[in-house]
DNA sequence: ATTAAAACTTAACGCGCGTAAAGTTATTAT
DNA sequence: ATAATAACTTTACGCGCGTTAAGTTTTAAT
């Protein structure tokens, strides 16, 4: 930067100052040192640049598992987010382990980051570990909820996705049963199952939950192995199933498909599957997926701009606030 | 660290040598060091460390699209390998956006990376950009290759991949149709029309290429919307169609799913659709999807092994190699 | 015990930049 | 033209650490 500022003709300070914000300089002086900038395309060292700032432009993204098409999809809209408003976002995956969920929070300290915004593992997070990284950097947390940790919740409103999907399940054709992971990963899983209770309660029918083994990331896996034991023992109780997530579902529609049982909402068929998400493949399957989407562009545009207001203020906030979006039903050809 | 130093009663030199090799000091101040660490848990500013170090332990991955399943996959496997050399990898995706990509690049350099691990957009991207980049970080290309560029080239031969699924439809039924976008970002989709053609007429059957319109990385709705023109058209010569990549085929099976067209190998099947990549997913489709699969571990493993031998032998190598890894033909229900 | 080597400490500089203070020049207002 | 700003330059220090050189202590070898 010495160099470049001798050869602008421009001191050290000036040139600094133009790259913080090229119009706190006088248009002669941005001129000459775009003109500079031009014959010898010179770059301040990102990393160097926040080294002695209080606040840096950085933003990280951690997400629990990025070869999951939902967060990659998030993550997509939230790193272009960050990009628009003039911030640098890096993005991290915890690839689904609790240690390397740790190790990204603790190296991202050293990118000084103004915000984070974080979709934590869930039942397999380091509470601890997080609410001190928490209490130093302003985080807003994403889709899968800690109580009470970061500055602030943003996530999709579990119950609204159940008790669409499970009230037009019933009012269109039989109740459905209940189809999950035993031990899910996400805490969003666990208020999917108590919503869909609830509305089968409130609706008069008897809720039936099907608890499927299976464990780690592989969604689809568990879903269709899980679903042929079902469909074995025909386990059963009506024609209908509501999957807790969209890659169960996925998973389920494959298994049907093997057993030759046909899927749908039409006459012929004998069978209906909905499912939660909105997964970016959902209108693929076979047959495409009628699920409740997930209010993508609010939760991704919601989380990025509570945590610009989190950080125009100064990195805390005087409550925790929780936001909650409800789901859209899309209605395609399984159910 | 100043601090630290003085509180573990060991000097700041010697904690900085301990950080970068805990085996360089002796066991008893090891001890010490290690002892003061439980207490007060610093850690080193990961961004400072590398200031000014020659040679750092980064290293960048640079994907076109993160939110393809197989770029997911992929960057997870790149990741843990990394990880597990004692490396720091840092994440980037293009988007599909030429920008994009020459941003990242530019930020690269600040991260002073030891390597990089590089899958280029394609058609779309800036090779004199690329190139200027590659003449100063040592980067290894993978996936998609840029003639010249970077010290070495990884990918998947894709003349195996589509040999392997031309003879085997050819062998258990009829020659297939080519089925590819027009415009393909990749310039693997051309060496494996190419690679259709070639193999087609040495069988002695006349090619027959399909190109449908769509821009951008949604495959599966151009995929979709493509098979559903062409199956309206009766455009197909035989009933096989071999798919240029598992995503565009995945579309095409929807497509054929909702026309009520049975696809598969099976007497009952009118049709058969195979495909290349062996995407994640590609398990689950309805009916499963035959594919020449990429050998993901090899291709990820010799991707890094060549980075480190790079970085090893200070980051030049006396000449450009390319490793091409061959298909492995999987087998399932669609072909 | 003697000695050489290994490991350490102190001191100082460097990386690439932010930033504050004091002094100088240019611009705007009157 | 003059004064009051605004913008700039120079100087200097700081961030959090790597790294080197010179001197000191510890350890291992004879």
């Amino acid at each position: 930067m010495e160099e470049f500022a001798a050869l602008s003709g421009i001191s050290r300070p000036t040139v600094s100052k133009y790259f913080h914000d090229p119009e706190s300089v006088r248009s002669s002086t941005r001129a000459r040192i775009e003109e500079a900038l031009e014959k010898f395309d010179y770059r301040p060292n990102i990393y160097a640049v926040n080294q002695n700032r209080k606040l840096t432009k950085n933003i990280g993204i951690v997400v629990p598992y990025l070869a999951d098409p939902f967060f990659a999809e998030m993550a997509r809209y939230l790193e272009q987010s960050c990009i628009a408003a003039g911030y640098r976002p890096s993005l991290f995956s915890s690839h689904g382990e609790q240690k390397l969920e740790n190790e990204i929070l603790d190296s991202l300290r050293s990118l000084k980051p103004a915000g984070v915004l974080f979709a934590p593992l869930g039942r397999a997070s380091d509470r601890a570990h997080i609410e001190k990284f928490c209490a130093e950097v302003p985080t807003v947390l994403f889709d899968s909820n800690l109580e009470g940790l970061g500055a602030a919740f943003i996530g999709s409103d579990n119950f609204s996705f159940v008790s669409q999907t499970v009230e037009y399940m019933t009012r269109t054709g039989e109740p459905p049963s209940f189809f999950e992971m035993r031990t899910p990963a996400n805490p969003n899983a666990n208020k999917r199952r108590k919503a869909y209770i609830e509305v089968m309660e409130r609706l008069g029918f008897e809720p039936h939950v099907i608890k499927i083994d299976g464990e780690g990331w592989a969604f689809e896996e568990i879903g269709h192995q899980g679903a042929l034991r079902v469909l074995e023992k025909g386990a059963l109780r009506t024609n209908s199933v509501l999957c807790s997530n969209d890659r169960l579902a996925i998973g389920f529609l494959a298994a049907c498909y093997e057993q030759g049982i046909r899927v749908g909402r039409t006459e012929e068929c004998s069978f209906r599957v909905a499912s939660n998400d909105d997964h970016p493949f959902a209108k693929f399957t076979c047959p495409s997926l009628t699920t409740a989407a997930h209010d993508y562009d609010n939760v991704a545009g919601c989380s990025v701009d509570t945590l610009f207001e989190l950080i125009e203020s100064g990195g805390k906030f005087d409550d925790r606030t929780e936001t909650l979006f409800p789901a859209r039903l899309v209605l395609r050809e399984s159910a």
